[in-house]
RNA sequence: GUCCCCAUCGUCUAGGGGUUAGGACAUAUGAUUCUCAGUCAUAGAACCGCGGUUCGAAUCCGCGUGGGGAUGCCA
């Protein structure tokens, strides 16, 4: 099987959410595959009926997507090797495991015990009979890990290495097996994988041998921590994928982010495009050391890319935010929104910053900045705004400088209550912005409704 | 317990036998813009410890410590 065609999978089980540390995964197997003008496989590793859920299969779909991962085999697209569920392979893990009967490298014998929720063994719960594999005991085994090195790990020492156990009482197969043998049937050439299956390797290198099949090559990444080092679990902030598209995050941003964890192109440069990443991806690059996720690091490359979009793709993105927050999508709409793109974080942030332009609701910690003199300021703008003959945003602006100059105050402080006044908050879009938005009625409605 | 992996600013990282140990996020200060945001400038901030090799170690080696992973009829 010497094929130079790169074969790679990204195997998820669907017993919960997408992980980012999963979604990092697949990302570096997309990177690789596409570098090496490779083939994307998606397999199901679904063995585990009891904890099958078929909404966290949905998740796995629409989150590759999202982040833009397109696999070219698997769910959707079909394939050389179907099916790509494990759940439906079963007639070809019998082939594969009779083999090893035949061989005698399997050995039936008394399940082992049941064991409490902290992992302990229940003394007297065994129920049945399993399947073991017999390891090979003749000495130190290595793995050739494209990214950890050589590592060595001692067979002979059984305390660490006790048989695993390949095929349950019920009749069904263990992930070791099926992961081997699926591996071997669809040609898979590199396996990049989290760190947690490092252990895992051994036991399947040495099924690759007892099939008499060549293993592919392997590389295991660093895993993803939270911030104080602890393994990410489904609460932790950033732990699910599905959570930032919600939040506004941009997924260019987000696998922009991801790839730097765990991975640098050794350069300064900090914000890459997916095609760029693909340029430049190489598994020597990988780290071994795990890295901790820092979501304020991901918030301000989200601001970055948010940056580099165009103005009518930022309008097209933040758009269904500022919807959902029971906006109407009106040209004045879009237009305060376009005003913003360089002042937020996330896309979520965008309403926040436009709903003035339907209304008005007034922040408490704006109103607590005001001056004593803020309705004094007010009625000298309303009057210098009713004065112009004809309404102008620009003419507007201009008119507050000198106003401000006049009566001794800064412009900054000047033009405070004005913000204020029009649209309740202390933050938004320049003055300019809102004035031509607002028109001179609203404008001076609202200055005359402003209840200082 | 046993086995495996890892260790540079708070975080992501570059570097790697002789460097002012570099960049970014965050933080602080200043400038600027209409407040905020943004932008710009400046500052503080790190080689886990101990031995060894060496003229010289953050870098190589050993030990220790710390962290993570594995040791399932989970994947």
């Amino acid at each position: 099987m010497n094929t130079s065609h790169v074969r790679t999978r990204f195997a998820p089980s669907p017993t919960g959410y997408l992980h980012i540390g999963g979604a990092r995964t697949a990302l570096f197997n997309y990177l690789f595959t596409r570098k090496m003008g490779g083939t994307f496989v998606l397999r199901i590793e679904d063995t585990d009926q009891e904890r099958h859920v078929e909404e966290a299969m949905q998740a796995i779909f629409s989150g590759m997507r999202w982040l833009g991962l397109e696999w070219d085999e698997g769910e959707g697209k079909g394939g050389a090797y179907e099916p790509y569920y494990q759940s439906k392979r079963g007639d070809i893990y019998d082939r594969y495991f009779e083999k090893l009967v035949q061989s005698g490298r399997v050995y039936e014998c008394p399940a082992p015990n049941k064991r409490d929720k902290d992992g302990n063994e229940i003394p007297g719960t065994s129920e049945g009979t399993v399947w073991r594999f017999r390891f090979r005991r003749d000495g130190v085994m290595t793995l050739h890990d494209a990214v950890c090195g050589d590592i060595s790990v001692d067979y002979r020492n059984e305390e660490n290495t006790p048989d695993m156990v390949l095929k349950r009482t019920d009749g069904s197969y263990i992930f070791h097996l099926v992961n081997v043998v699926d591996d071997i049937e669809m040609k898979i050439t590199h396996v990049i994988r989290g760190e947690d299956h490092i252990m895992n390797t051994f036991k399947h290198l040495q099924l690759f041998e007892a099939f008499g099949a060549q293993p592919p090559v392997y590389a295991h990444i660093p895993l993803i921590q939270n911030p104080d080092g602890s393994k990410m679990s489904k609460r932790d902030v950033g732990a699910q994928l599905g959570v930032y598209p919600e939040e506004g995050f941009l997924p260019e941003a987000v696998v922009n982010f991801i790839a730097l964890l765990g991975w640098n192109p050794k350069n300064e440069r900090e914000i890459f495009s997916m095609k760029e990443l693909i340029e430049l991806f190489s598994l020597e690059h990988v780290n071994r050391a795990a890295a901790k996720f820092d979501i304020t690091k991901c918030k301000w490359m989200n601001q970055q890319h948010i940056l580099l979009l165009q103005p009518d793709e930022f309008v097209q993105r933040a758009l269904p935010f500022c919807t959902k927050h029971g906006l109407t999508d009106t040209a004045q709409l879009r237009t305060a929104i376009a005003s913003v793109q360089s002042k937020v974080q996330l896309l979520r942030e965008v309403p926040k910053w436009v709903h003035w332009v339907e209304e008005v609701q007034y922040e408490a910690d704006a109103m607590e900045g005001l001056q004593d003199n803020a309705r004094e300021m007010l009625n000298a703008l309303a009057e210098a705004f009713r004065a112009l003959p004809e309404w102008d945003a620009e003419a507007a602006f201009a008119l507050i400088k000198p106003l401000c100059k006049e009566r001794g105050v800064k412009v900054g402080a000047g033009m405070y209550p004005l913000r204020v006044a029009l649209t309740g908050s202390h933050v938004g879009p320049g003055m300019d912005v809102i004035l031509g938005t607002l028109g001179r009625d609203e404008v001076l409605r609202r200055i005359e409704i402003f209840p200082r």
